[in-house]
DNA sequence: ACGTTCGTTGACAGCGCTGTCGGTCTGAGA
DNA sequence: TCTCAGACCGACAGCGCTGTCAACGAACGT
């Protein structure tokens, strides 16, 4: 019927996996590097031309090896991202618009979890991503305070939402102003009249939970209050609800919550109590989750934006790689209380 | 003062950004391919030599160039994963065991969002993994049936939470068993005394929100009772909460909500309508999120075993991809309800 | 003493692509 | 008509690594 016999010959071939630039070279009649210009959309090819190679791409279904160009222009393109391997909100919430910044600036992400960003799983974070390739990292939901062997990152970009020990011309630090936020909240608080204002703090080798209770700390001292009981907890909503369960429920009248998780745990813990919410007791939490005003009691919390940090830690990472200027080392994005349910003007108790 | 005379020479060539397989051999005193074997922890080199190589490898700091690699041995050991840009509890609590699984394998994971999981979308995402050299792709909290052109994959091993209308041979489904997990929901009311329930699915265009209709369906359907009301939220509390609002408080006693946080937002409206949960209404959500029995009413709940979900999805990849044996295209695990305080016994009015 | 085997090592090619550089062709200007 | 700039295109080398294969010497058996 149709000339078959040739197609044997043709059909022997197929072993080949994936075409190669060269065979849509042969197959459009032109050389490799033109194809290899028409795929980069260079300059300098004819409209017939690059149309006809268009359609040889097309015929064969050609993709570009991502490693053959890797080599030769030694860019990857790949930025690495080290996550704490919990489901908290703030550091999830924050991956999404990480990925969707790179994405529009060109980068691909590859993910690392660590269990705990201590030093000797963040070195191992690291190199696994070097190894990998990627041209900077974006250090997110890190606990304390780094100290990083400077071998390890060998000026590697970086940028982290806590401090690291490193040589600063390649680290950039962004993150919400967490110091500032636990003011305002403490702030909100007095200004409803509270005066005895405890604290629930997040685990405080976190670098954000230390930075939470030292912005308590602070305005309750300027404001020349004596600090109410401070309590720690893991994030969970568990640990706030143990927590709460422990608090004398005469210590104070406010309690500002290191996240929103927990301030829920706690709420139902003095529910369960008989201390009521927030007649007897006001409580303030941090991060603003999707469901905190949907609570039975809406939640007083102070609101993270997490996709601004995101957004800026890419571009301060990509200025890094591409050697371009940055503005400053250390970068604090404005955050802000939403007040909401929780809390209320202080019991007139005749308390100090 | 020192022999500096020298030194130049030694200073003009440091321009070398990373030292390579030769750097290492030439340092050693041995061929790069012994400096490959011993990289690579390939047999038959002799002790000595191993330890001075890699006496050498530590000394100039090397790394073995992951493209330089890839382009050889044509394996990337990268998988790709497409999430859906939500912060959504369950899509990205898995990610994270997803991670953890893959890494364990010696793969790592590079990150796509997509805003829906439409066919256009998807598609794009796919491209644009393909172009990062991944070797798999895992679809997870993908939206709806999705169609993809058979020449976008073109053989490339996918596993997805939903169903794909592609070659079954590159393809298995992993996902918790949504039906059965509406089905034992609407079962647990039943027990209760209740007739009469209702359900708040999640935006129907995705695949999990369909299933657990069906579920909810087909449980009442065997019952032999009639269906309550159906409402659509978008998974999100606020949605949970405007259609909680719009129930007829006499057209059920209860209700199974496709997720926790509509269900959160739901116990909120019906507080502030004064239908008391569980007394009056009883509510049962979907997932177990870590903070559903921290609440004030602590929520009965599907539990969904995300971390199982994702060790499972990793592994049928890695199968696909290394051509191993599948055992079956779709696998369904289990799932759980856990009784808390939000359902109670259906109140005795009387009715049917 | 000799051949054989095995453990160990290195020379070399080539994975698929892009950068460099030089060649050819076209059209404008002299 | 000739020159020359500029647009267009291809030959070639080489990015850093691994797979193949051959060479070498030591150990072994006969």
């Amino acid at each position: 019927m149709n000339d078959s016999a040739v197609e044997p010959a043709a059909k022997e071939a197929p072993r080949r996996a994936l075409p190669r630039l060269s065979d849509v070279a042969a197959h459009a009649g032109v050389s490799s590097k033109t194809v290899s210009r028409v795929v980069n959309n260079e300059a300098n090819v004819r409209p017939e031309v690059r149309a006809q190679v268009m359609r040889s791409v097309a015929a064969l279904g050609y993709r570009p090896n991502p490693a053959a160009r890797a080599l030769v222009t030694q860019r990857t393109h790949q930025i690495g991202v080290i996550a704490t391997a919990s489901s908290l909100y703030g550091p999830t919430a924050g991956l999404f618009s990480l990925e969707q910044a790179a994405w529009k600036a060109g980068y691909s992400l590859t993910l690392t979890t660590v269990r705990e960003a201590s030093g000797s799983e963040l070195e191992e974070a690291i190199q696994y991503l070097v190894m990998r390739g990627v041209e900077g990292v974006i250090i997110s939901g890190v606990a304390g305070i780094v100290r990083l062997a400077p071998s390890t990152l060998a000026g590697m970009p970086v940028v982290s939402t806590g401090p690291l020990t490193e040589d600063s011309a390649n680290h950039v630090l962004v993150d919400s102003d967490q110091v500032a936020g636990a003011r305002a909240a403490v702030r909100h608080l007095y200004d409803l009249g509270h005066r005895r204002i405890g604290h629930l703090a997040g685990p405080l080798t976190w670098d954000a939970a230390a930075r939470r209770r030292d912005g308590w700390l602070e305005e309750v001292q300027v404001l020349g209050l004596v600090p109410g009981p401070v309590l720690e907890g893991d994030w969970s909503p568990k640990s706030g609800y143990d927590a709460a369960l422990t608090i004398d429920r005469t210590a104070a009248t406010a309690i500002f919550v290191a996240n929103d998780h927990m301030a829920m745990g706690a709420i139902r813990a003095f529910t369960e109590r008989g201390i009521r919410v927030p007649d007897d007791m006001s409580v303030v939490g941090f991060d603003d989750v999707p469901e905190a005003a949907y609570q039975v009691i809406p939640l007083t919390t102070v609101h993270q934006d997490f996709s601004a940090v995101a957004e800026r830690s890419v571009r301060e990472l990509i200025h890094l790689i591409e050697k371009l200027d940055i503005e400053s080392n250390s970068i604090h994005l404005p955050i802000e209380l939403v007040a909401r349910s929780s809390t209320a003007p202080a019991p007139t108790l005749g308390t100090s």
